[in-house]
DNA sequence: CTACTAGGTTTGGCTTACAAACTAGTTTGA
DNA sequence: TCAAACTAGTTTGTAAGCCAAACCTAGTAG
């Protein structure tokens, strides 16, 4: 019966490294376009594309589509709740690391040796 | 050809939450046993047994097995490689973070529009 | 009209995380 | 004494996930 310090779980559909350098750059621009978040990801295309469609199911960014000089054009955007989790996401992280620091003496084991 | 921003590439060996939470307890303690690791990361035995076996292919930590009270006792550590390597995954993660301050405006996107 | 490009999406294969099942040895207790 | 139960792991099977190659659709240049 595992399940310890259950509270410091990572989110994988945040904790992946592409979708957090998406999120990451959604987290300062209101909304980013399909190419300029290929540009900086550096994804391919089919990548990004299946990322942002998991970021979408998983209620994190919204997508818009609509055309821009008559060529398709994918915008993102987080949504309230995919702002939240992801500052909430940098939090855990920052617990995990700072927990190395207490570590050894402290943690919640339940002590029934 | 994408390829951006290379130098804060995430390690994935490293990233996995698993054995982020076993790397950043290992990073205070000089070393940790299977059971004391188990109980501190909640992970199953098995899981907690390959992650350990990776984490040692990928030379960041030591695994050595001996007899405690007639029981087989497996201690890992983390190699001086590993602890630099942990360091600079979490510089990393810093980083990535502190990128959505700076973001769209100044990233190295090479101007070929 | 044909070829090429832009902007994506879908598909297939390889990798991986996870827990269930297994192994090896030790202690308990009848 | 011998078998059931426990400790400390490892191996195996499978479902999920990542990735890039192949594909799709619409515009545009020659």
């Amino acid at each position: 019966m595992p399940e310890a310090n259950e509270d410091l779980a990572l989110d994988r559909l945040i904790h992946e490294p592409a979708r957090l350098a998406i999120l990451t750059v959604l987290s300062s621009t209101k909304a980013a376009d399909f190419v300029f978040l290929q540009r900086v990801t550096g994804l391919s295309k089919g990548n990004l594309s299946s990322h942002l469609s998991k970021l979408e199911e998983g209620g994190l960014i919204t997508i818009e589509k609509s055309f821009v000089h008559k060529k398709p054009n994918t915008s993102a955007a987080l949504t309230a709740e995919g702002r939240t989790r992801v500052a909430h996401h940098w939090e855990q992280l920052e617990r995990l690391k700072n927990l190395s620091v207490e570590s050894a003496d402290s943690l919640d084991l339940d002590e029934d040796l």
